[in-house]
DNA sequence: TATTTTGTATGAAACGTTTCATTATTTTAT
DNA sequence: ATAAAATAATGAAACGTTTCATACAAAATA
């Protein structure tokens, strides 16, 4: 007689312990079992190398220890920081990550809803784009910096406040004359209140500032033409600038240079995210700084947390400001060679 | 009578459109029917809302169209490059990716090797440090960087010649006194080739040249000493370093710094991986450049290939130098604001 | 019209678990 | 020693698919 080829079940497990099959679910469930079932029941399992089918598991359970997480890239070291976060966390409790870069594809983030719909995942966190997602009320849904709908809990961080803040700190490092540059399309997500925060300080600490949206990222070159025509005998008129994020600061930088301008002498430039080099070495600039494991420790809690109990549709978590040597002030090296 | 509360099945869209369960098997797999059938059945399907349940699926299959990536973080830039470009690969070919960071905790890798057993997914790309992995000959592994096992496919670039490479550079840049420097542990990871081919480079262009490598990751701080004693009035003895990784380049940089040598006009730097800010932007250094493109590729190319023909054991891809500011020559800026 | 062939829908069985009503055994009380 | 109660193992049924042998109907042939 032949041996099996594929890989043996639960009931040859039994078969070979000379046990019940609800034995073995229970040894192999940790509950309690007489001692001498117990041994040879693990004995049984170590001969036969056994392991169990998770798919017949999940089938009976309706429950997979799995989350989808949704998220445009894993480039962008803010996105690769929070992912890497995320997956800290569900790991701690036990759940797995099945991670979907949705990039540019828009489609791919509602095939992932549906897939979560189908049983592959327990729930799931997204940083989404698509505005016309299609979320069954059913599926355990937690979105970052979007508001989606109304049972749909969104966690961000104070964007007002971070806009705020940057142009306290630019008041403070002596700018009088400030711009707030943004690219990115204007859907109905949190971070667009930076824009709002941001004037809000401007105007309490009675500073002159303007406003340049690009809808479209691709299209930074325009940029170009913004400052080339705020520029006097090679002199920028701003002596300050706030980016939505880090990286748009980054390659403003770059183009200031081009121009000529230099950074901080000329004009101080703050970011937002808090992105840092290796994920924890020096801020790439002045920024003002997402508290990003608290939002993925945040994510995870309120998905997997069992009790629908009302909560908040939108946690709102603290920023703050670190300085990465685009401003006038010694940089911040976090963690690095401080002897 | 009311209404089952869990979600529909099968049955039920064959009870509603009044055909056999079989029938509604062969709609949803695009298996053809009777026309009058297969609108009846997609009436039904709409009508309920019915979603496969991919674990009754999986249980009969036995295949999950999942992978699992092992990878020790997403914070290291060329880690998130290489996840990201893993994960393009498989939804190109409509398969999923369980990431899941290794961190500093080997067990996770013996784990997340243990679950692939347990069909939760197809096969497992690991770059893995654990040199006690237990591998059932019997589950798809490719890796990366380190060969695991006679029957264990390895996808890594070719490190030797990037280290002969790197000393090529350095000498055609007028470096006549070299270092190479290298944290983590001597594996049997290719990577350390790097060491090799960078000895073998010099000792053809009649380089002198040095090694130092610390075991621990931790210790960085002894390079500080390691250099501080091969400083004479003020002045570095070596006028070239090659750092095994641009993580490492990027803190010896600093250390430099710190120490007054100037980057690159006393010590010319190159790393390794190709590191760039926000994954397309600049090289944060000079860089011998891993084809990660390719890595990616191949490796899912090899997992998923069924054919198990007879197959290198090894495959090892071609690398590239780039300049990045750290050695004497204009630094490439890749796609960035070439205006 | 009777018979064979072809094409297509049917639904029971199987995948590998978990659950729980049933049965067997041991312990305690009388 | 007997009955009752407590404890623990058993294995059939169920989870929601896919598969495939069977049944049926329509078309083709005699």
């Amino acid at each position: 007689m032949r041996k099996k080829s594929s890989a043996p079940t639960m009931k040859d497990v039994a078969q070979e312990a000379g046990v019940a099959l609800g034995t073995v679910s229970k040894v192999i469930n940790g509950i309690p079992v007489g001692e001498s079932y117990r041994i040879r029941v693990e004995a049984a399992i170590s001969k036969l190398h056994y392991q169990v089918n998770s798919y017949a598991q999940g089938l009976k359970a309706n429950k997979t220890y799995t989350v989808a997480v949704l998220i445009p890239n894993t480039k962008d070291p803010y996105f690769a920081r929070l992912t890497n976060l995320i997956n800290l966390s569900l790991t701690k409790r036990k759940y797995r990550m099945l991670l979907c870069c949705t990039d540019s594809d828009l489609s791919f983030e509602q095939e992932y809803i549906t897939m979560a719909q189908q049983n592959k995942v327990d729930g799931i966190i997204g940083l989404t784009y698509n505005p016309n997602l299609l979320i069954n009320p059913e599926t355990p849904f937690v979105s970052i910096d979007r508001i989606m709908g109304a049972n749909i809990p969104c966690v961000t961080c104070d964007n007002f406040m971070g806009g705020q803040l940057a142009a306290e700190k630019l008041a403070d490092l002596g700018c009088r004359n400030v711009a707030f540059l943004r690219t990115g399309s204007s859907l109905t997500n949190e971070p667009n209140k930076r824009k709002a925060g941001f004037e809000n300080g401007c105007l309490a600490r009675n500073l002159h500032y303007e406003t340049k949206i690009l809808e479209d990222d691709d299209l930074i070159e325009e940029f170009e033409t913004f400052l080339r025509e705020r520029m006097q005998n090679g002199r920028l008129e701003f002596d300050g600038i706030f980016c939505s994020t880090d990286l748009l600061a980054y390659r403003i930088i770059q183009l200031l240079s081009k121009l000529s301008v230099k950074v901080p002498e000329d004009v101080q430039i703050i970011g937002f995210d808090g992105v840092r080099l290796f994920g924890d070495l020096d801020y790439i600039c002045s920024t003002i700084v997402q508290p990003v494991s608290d939002i993925a420790e945040m994510c995870v809690q309120i998905l997997l947390q069992d009790t629908l109990t009302a909560r908040p549709p939108l946690i709102c978590l603290p920023v703050s400001y670190a300085a990465g040597g685009t401003t006038k002030e010694p940089p911040e090296r976090p963690e690095s060679l401080s002897g």
